[in-house]
DNA sequence: AAACATCGCAACCGCTCCAAC
DNA sequence: CGTTGGAGCGGTTGCGATGTT
């Protein structure tokens, strides 16, 4: 819908703008203002798409716009701005008067980024790099749980999966009817609304597993997935680990940066290990605009676990999955 | 001095949102 | 209520400038 691309239409000009055409495109908007850009290379006499002349104006010729570097000002103001918003360049760029998201974008790509690393700051997270790396290598093993919002939840732990039934009785599937066309991913969006049924999911799956803390391999961590599936077919998978220590732990920085792309690391994988890939929905980010996870693990944590899951399925069994999984496991999903 | 690598920025592409029809 | 098209956004690409070997 509406997708439409300039080198669609014939003889448009594309690439770097002459003077001549900067000075056609200034001086029709100086003289007519802003309206409909889809007009204004016709009115204007320019061989371009509408789009490519909103682009060169908003980032090139507005006469409000900042030229030269950045001051150290804009530079920390970017840096706290971009570690509440993410990668909403167009909001961090209201915030800068005489900046263009484009500049910002750019400016973030070539040097901010590297200049956090060099301090020792993953970018993505703003968190120190050891403690973000600690949760993406060693807290490796994640359980993947997808949600379903309706009269069952279903949920996969490494090779084996399991309703969670509206009466709250967990039964144990079969592989073969695992993940039946439904739309798990609403949840995700609207996490307010479904807090008391994530918290319960935690109660009834994860709150076991910190229980039992002490246990277990210190390096194992549970991870909570949600995905959209349709047809009996998975078409969309999201992840976000949380570790023992109540940090969202996971072990995709991608995920964090809001890139198209999500990775899991297992337990028993070596660091060279080929990763797993899917895609997230876009709109994962609006849900870290909410300390969700990290807030309700720490809920959890003076929760009481219920037990039910514990008898049914013994913790020793799943903790023999999950040190003996392998990437075929994850594969199977 | 030439070849190659890296960097930074401008512009493009593909997507979503939303209003108009 | 579905379709269409414009606006805007974020990711990516291409290319000139600069640095390195």
């Amino acid at each position: 819908m509406g997708r439409h691309s300039c080198n669609v239409k014939q003889k448009l000009r594309k690439g770097l703008w002459s003077p001549e055409e900067d000075g056609k495109l200034c001086s029709y908007i100086t003289k007519v203002g802003i309206g409909s850009w889809s007009s204004v290379p016709k009115l204007a006499g320019l061989q371009r798409c509408g789009k490519s002349c909103r682009l060169r104006w908003m980032n090139y010729l507005r006469p409000d716009l900042k030229r030269g570097m950045f001051s150290q000002d804009e530079e920390d103001r970017i840096i706290s701005l971009h570690e509440v918003l993410g990668n909403r360049w167009a909001q961090i760029a209201a915030q800068l008067p005489g900046r263009t998201d484009n500049e910002i974008k750019n400016f973030w790509n070539s040097s901010l980024k590297k200049k956090l690393m060099k301090q020792g700051i993953d970018p993505n997270p703003h968190k120190p790099l050891r403690e973000n790396q600690e949760n993406c290598t060693n807290k490796n093993s994640m359980l993947q749980i997808p949600h379903l919002n309706g009269m069952d939840q279903s949920f996969h732990i490494t090779n084996r999966s399991f309703n969670s039934e509206a009466n709250g009785q967990l039964t144990e599937t079969s592989s073969e009817d695992q993940f039946v066309s439904k739309q798990v991913s609403d949840f995700l969006f609207n996490p307010n609304e479904y807090s008391s049924e994530l918290l319960a999911l935690y109660q009834k799956i994860v709150r076991p597993y910190d229980h039992h803390q002490s246990e277990f391999d210190e390096n194992l961590s549970y991870g909570f997935c949600s995905a959209k599936l349709e047809q009996g077919q998975m078409t969309d998978q999201t992840d976000f680990g949380s570790s023992s220590t109540s940090r969202m732990s996971s072990s995709s920085s991608n995920i964090c940066s809001n890139q198209n792309t999500a990775r899991i690391r297992m337990k028993g994988m070596s660091e060279h290990s080929e990763d797993l890939s899917w895609d997230v929905e876009n709109k994962m980010e609006s849900l870290f605009q909410y300390p969700y996870i990290e807030i309700k693990n720490e809920e959890l944590n003076s929760c009481h676990s219920s037990g039910d899951f514990m008898s049914n399925y013994p913790l020793s069994s799943l903790t023999e999955e999950l040190s003996g999984a392998n990437l075929d496991d994850f594969q199977q999903i």
